[in-house]
DNA sequence: CGCATTATTGAAGGAGTTCAACCTTGGTGG
DNA sequence: CCACCAAGGTTGAACTCCTTCAATAATGCG
């Protein structure tokens, strides 16, 4: 399929590419539409593509050995995600699942190595991505570590309104579907657990609920909270 | 202070780089020494550098808004560190401490991006070793959803001994000093669940404790427990 | 040797989990 | 069009793992 290169062009990944580099990578690039609910790979599988999501959302899910699952991420438009031979493996460690209809470009993993060493802004916009990343990661490792599971929910959905929140009548809606479940697994807690936390904030206009949908309706509030205010 | 090439060489981030490459990049560094407890530098300090650890042992620790602390990351002899300007960030994170005497080089913060960009094999190198890290952690965010205290301990022992484990006539040591409240920061909870974890586990014939000591006695024992086999 | 740092251990309490039962919602097809 | 029903959500009660506080013991450095 063909890719739109204006829409690419916007994207901080390649802001600081040349066009002629940015034609040579788009070249190998092929793009394609993924439903709701289909996965764009499995955990185990072998890693014979990397990928940008360009529109829609996925949440990238990993299966412990015991069965329990959890959400490592969920990739937003614009990100980078299943470059598992940057990880040095053979296999991608995790499942990426769209949540609502969503295009993803891909490339053979193969030109991965070949294109960082090749072009430097792209490597240095890589590790920048990889930076914000692995900053999130610590944040998310530090709120687990220290704090309880209300600022942690809090926490997850103040990151999520920031780069999902759509404005509406009623405040901030996190703009694709989210069930409890997702948010129990991003948070390392139980879904009654966060079923509750969700009614009591309902009962003091924090937030307003619903199927697989949450909107923010008081965002300094929420913040306060996060932020361990007591009250 | 002189750079020893040779030992710099053997490092897994510098094994493709080409000679002139290495020595271009080894000229802007200088080296020094770190004594126990002394810091590299400080949370919330201007990123002026960035480091490998040449020699020694690091703990990299954040101090939460409400006081309680957490341990980051250990850094590793040949590990890169404090490069907040990949991270986009002006500032240092979180505050690097030697736990012993250590060797450090260090580079001014303005080069990381010059380095990156016309050195691909470095980028290549530092977008490995941040994946290895960015999978680690995502290792440690699995274990704090799904694993009991009990396991993340386990897990945390087993991968300090991989990087930093030393065989000796009981066992194998974690070859720097560490506490009980080191781990517990490391795990997410506290001083005196790892003290009773740990002296029931010196029961069982697991481990030998210490002063600031761990050593492993039955590594596969360990192993199975952390793999969540119940007792 | 003295003392600060680190580690152990008991008891009480609490935050969150687990299980079970029930309720709501919205998409589907009859 | 609306009734059905599966998926998602709520809520109560019992339980448990872990924290918290407090008191005591061991270790090793200066």
């Amino acid at each position: 399929m063909k890719v739109d290169r204006i829409a690419v062009r916007s994207l901080p990944l390649f802001e600081r590419m040349s066009d002629v580099d940015l034609d040579s990578f788009l070249d190998h690039a092929s793009s394609w539409p993924v439903l709701t609910g289909e996965t764009v790979f499995k955990q185990g599988e072998l890693a014979t593509s990397f990928y940008l999501l360009l529109s829609g959302r996925l949440k990238v899910t990993q299966v412990t050995g015991d069965g329990q699952q959890f959400i490592v991420r969920v990739v937003h438009p614009g990100e980078l995600f299943g470059f598992a031979k940057a990880l040095q493996r053979p296999d991608y460690p995790a499942t990426a699942t769209a949540v609502m209809e969503s295009v993803v470009l891909s490339w053979p993993s193969n030109l991965w190595s070949q294109f960082v060493e090749q072009n430097g802004r792209l490597a240095v916009s890589a590790i920048e991505t990889m930076g914000k990343q692995l900053e999130e990661a610590h944040s998310r490792i530090r709120e687990m570590s220290t704090e309880e599971v209300e600022r942690r929910i809090a926490h997850v959905i103040l990151r999520l309104s920031l780069r999902a929140g759509r404005k509406e009548e009623s405040g901030i809606r996190i703009n694709f579907p989210i069930s409890r479940q997702d948010i129990a697994e991003m948070t390392g807690t139980t879904l009654y657990t966060v079923s509750r936390v969700l009614t009591a904030w309902e009962a003091r206009g924090l937030v307003k609920g619903g199927r697989q949908k949450i909107v923010i309706c008081d965002l300094p509030g929420l913040s306060l909270l996060s932020e361990g205010a007591r009250d």
